[in-house]
DNA sequence: CCTCTAACATAATCAACTG
DNA sequence: CAGTTGATTATGTTAGAGG
């Protein structure tokens, strides 16, 4: 699968951590508050900072044993930095949630509140559990007892009884508006990293005042309809680029030198940061994420 | 080591605002 | 009404907890 081990990957994954990290520490410390959150950020965030100035001399073990924590987003090996801590549901947690699957595995905003209350799960990872077993909704209920062996029967089968269709309509969570001047600070810091992690998106949190988990989906969306802005960026031009939008030209899109189909890995995305990459994508004809 | 699963990713789509 | 963009879904991947 991963090319994991493979020296030189490693090498330039680090190497651009430490420029990445450097340039976001400087701006986001001073603002960093460390309320909540403060055991991650604490130690997450600590050995980074000292990491990236010692790590040249004390290096790789470092890293390496750091990397649960740490782990950068660098493009290419992965969009992991750190991510929440995994929780451990406790069994009564679970009872509940799981009554509630079997009831609509489609719980809209308010009974996703409710469940969050009763269990002490917050919310946006209540909705995390939901989408995470509905899948074995449709597989093997695994618990009914009959094997079922290969469902294997003709092609027969109605495929989907669970597709929310057959589900009063979930009612969604009420749209935020995201200001103007939290849009800046976002795109800002999407410029600078496009996958952060945990903690960052924490901060990001409190510097706008947005919950963390709409901070995540507003990273999806922005990721999915901003390719990779290219445009060899010098790092501290980015200042003014905020109000305005890309205006579609120019951006080569990574998707076009992405791996061969097949491999269900995508290719890194170039990333502003580093510059010694060998990959130069060109081709500038293909930008057609916006139209059809 | 292996399994299970929370966390996270993309891609597509729905839908609320807004000009 | 069309475009923008936040929210949700399906589905695949990564990595931590625990057998």
């Amino acid at each position: 699968m991963y090319p994991q081990e493979s020296g030189t990957i490693k090498d330039e994954a680090v190497d651009f951590t430490h420029g990445e990290w450097a340039l976001l520490d400087t701006s986001q410390w001073k603002l960093y508050n460390m309320e909540n959150i403060n055991h991650l950020v604490s130690t997450g965030y600590h050995l980074c900072q000292s990491d990236v100035i010692s790590h040249s001399r004390q290096g790789e073990e470092l890293w390496r044993d750091k990397r649960e924590l740490i782990q950068n987003q660098s493009p290419g090996s992965q969009q992991t930095q750190a991510r929440r801590k995994k929780t451990v549901l406790k069994p009564s947690q679970i009872d509940v949630l799981q009554a509630s699957l079997e009831q609509n595995p489609y719980p809209g905003i308010t009974i996703r509140e409710e469940l969050a209350k009763e269990t002490g799960i917050p919310e946006s990872q209540i909705q995390v559990w939901f989408k995470n077993h509905r899948r074995h909704l449709r597989k093997g209920p695994l618990a009914s007892g009959r094997a079922l062996e290969e469902e294997a029967f003709q092609g027969q089968e109605q495929p989907q009884p669970w597709s929310q269709e057959n589900f009063p309509k979930a009612t969604r969570r009420k749209r935020i508006s995201i200001t103007r001047s939290q849009t800046r600070l976002l795109v800002e810091a999407f410029e600078k990293n496009r996958f952060p992690g945990f903690a960052a998106r924490e901060e990001l949190a409190q510097r706008t005042g947005l919950p963390e988990s709409r901070i995540q989906i507003w990273f999806q969306n922005r990721r999915a309809r901003h390719p990779v802005q290219n445009t060899s960026v010098p790092v501290n031009s980015l200042a003014d680029s905020l109000t305005q939008r890309p205006q579609v030209t120019v951006q080569l899109d990574q998707s076009n030198l992405s791996t061969v189909p097949g491999t269900s890995q995508h290719c890194p995305p170039s990333y502003p940061f580093n510059g010694n990459q060998t990959i130069l994508p060109v081709l500038q004809q293909a930008n057609s994420w916006v139209q059809e």
